[in-house]
RNA sequence: GUGGGUGUAGCUCAGCUGGUAGAGCGCUGCGUUGUGGUCGCAGAUGUCGCGGGUUCAAGUCCCGUCACUCACCCCA
């Protein structure tokens, strides 16, 4: 069989970068869970008319078909997600009698959509969410909250410095109330394209699609370009000279956002009141986010997510719901392809123990069970090959201790620095640095 | 889906107007006789993506095809 070959857009990784995802996807964990948010799974497919629900028929959906069914123009009637929101919105109605609210979840899956792959764009990739759902009415603060507890989440990852970008749509279509404009969705809309768009092709947009006036159409633009890391955006907003209700609101919405997410900022990641952001989804309803990579912005963004008045609704009874998903295919695989971004070695093991010869097998093996008893992840040598062979093959695995049992005692040996000192097997502990494998980040070449 | 680019050793790539397939890194062995890495010496490795055509002769030219990749679109 001749070899095979990779199959575009699903990536896979070499086991000491997937250790680094997974050293990823536990800090995140973490995070969440110091929240208290709860983890759950869902099923990866779903009934077609769950996933196409509100004409996201955009999607590139990847249905399910049975190979030997009889009727071969027949499918399943499912379709793998393409996110885990809408998976997530059909749970909370499933289960809602049995679930308690305020709901908080967060939830790490893979998702599929049938597009064509770029960088930093997938068939198949991975993405952590969390949410808050409530009945009828979902308190603010869970904005706040939920931009929070990312933000915390996002400063620990040891990956170039991420930037939250948050905004509130009630802030940006009160405004546009506030200068007249008939129809702030649309506005909303082609503001959305700023980042694509040159500022004075925006502005003409609005003037012919939202029928505004020139004077409008700057004042518009005006807005979209504040951007501040901290609340000096309130001042710059109310220099403009707009009075709205809704734009008090928005504006009070947003400083609270800000404020919640000041105290994780580091010199890893920031957060941003950026009032240009829009996001072209037309379900979210108030705070709305997007995150960032410094250095990346050409993929796009790494996250995003927001308010949803109606995330999910029985007819009886509406789900309001707030959260945020990071894409963490998205984010690594791009580090990970440029070898930014790995760690220290291919296997757990922070220990070979050397293997003098096949008849001394059951005293290695001894070595080994009593450091794994004390948590050290430890290996026997597969052959009783030279010792040099041994060492070469703890090296080439980044395996940072060799263990050498013979006649004359106990030693061990740090493979980096070359130091071998007598140890016991019942006492002797790596420092804790050496135990597991350490995610290695690098800063791209510029 | 539309348009461009690229397929040669495990990896990164060179190979001119057609003439017996190369480099660096990696790999294997030896020096070093049971303590690796450095160094030195020696060695192995290819259906030149696949199929067809032109030609005395094709990695090279032509046609087709597949894969990968970039951009548009959209988004995590």
């Amino acid at each position: 069989m001749t070899r095979p070959t990779p199959v575009s857009g699903f990536p896979e990784l070499l086991p000491a970068q997937r250790n680094a995802e997974l050293a990823v996807i536990e800090r995140l964990r973490t995070t969440f869970e110091l929240h208290g948010f709860a983890n759950i799974e869902t099923r990866v497919a779903e009934p077609l008319d769950v996933l196409l629900r509100k004409g996201e028929i955009d999607k590139e959906v990847y249905v399910l078909r049975r190979l030997q069914s009889d009727d071969d123009a027949s499918d399943s009637g499912l379709g793998l997600h393409y996110d885990l929101t809408v998976p997530f919105a059909r749970y909370v109605l499933e289960n809602a009698g049995k679930l308690e609210f305020p709901f908080r979840r967060y939830q790490i899956q893979k998702a599929w959509r049938g597009e064509r792959p770029q960088e930093g764009r997938f068939r198949e990739f991975t993405q952590a969410d969390i949410d808050v759902v409530m009945k009828d009415e979902l308190p603010f603060h869970f904005d706040v909250e939920v931009a929070r507890v990312m933000a915390e989440a996002l400063s620990t990852l040891p990956l170039p410095p991420l930037s939250l970008r948050v905004n509130s749509r009630k802030l940006i279509e009160g405004f546009y109330r506030g200068i007249g404009a008939a129809d702030p969705a649309t506005v909303i809309r082609i503001i959305d394209k700023l980042d694509k768009l040159a500022a004075d092709q925006v502005a003409a947009m609005l003037v012919t699609d939202a029928a505004l006036s020139d004077e409008q159409a700057k004042q518009c633009l005006a807005l979209a370009d504040i951007s501040t890391p901290d609340t000096s955006f309130v001042a710059q907003v109310r220099a403009l000279g707009v009075e709205h209700e809704l734009l008090d609101t928005g504006l009070a919405e947003l400083t609270a956002v800000v404020e919640g997410c000041a105290p994780a900022n580091n010199d890893r990641f920031t957060v941003q009141a950026s009032l240009s952001l829009a996001r072209g989804l037309d379900y979210y309803t108030g705070t709305v986010f997007e995150i960032y990579m410094q250095g990346y912005e050409s993929i796009g963004s790494v996250g995003g997510g927001g308010r949803y008045d109606a995330l999910a609704s029985d007819g009886r009874t509406t789900y309001p719901g707030v959260g945020i998903s990071f894409g963490i295919s998205r984010t690594l695989v791009p580090l990970i392809s440029r070898g930014l971004l790995t760690s220290t070695r291919s296997v757990p093991s922070a220990v070979l123990v050397a293997l003098a010869d096949e008849e001394s097998r059951g005293a290695s093996d001894n070595v080994a069970r009593q450091l794994r008893a004390r948590g050290i992840p430890a290996e026997v040598a597969a052959s009783a090959q030279k010792y040099g062979r041994q060492i070469r093959y703890a090296d080439r695995r980044g395996i940072p201790y060799v263990w050498f049992a013979g006649d004359t005692g106990h030693e061990v040996k740090d493979i980096r620095s070359g130091d071998q000192v007598a140890a016991d097997p019942a006492t002797w502990t790596p420092p804790s640095e050496d135990l597991r494998p350490q995610v290695t980040s690098k800063e791209q070449d510029q």
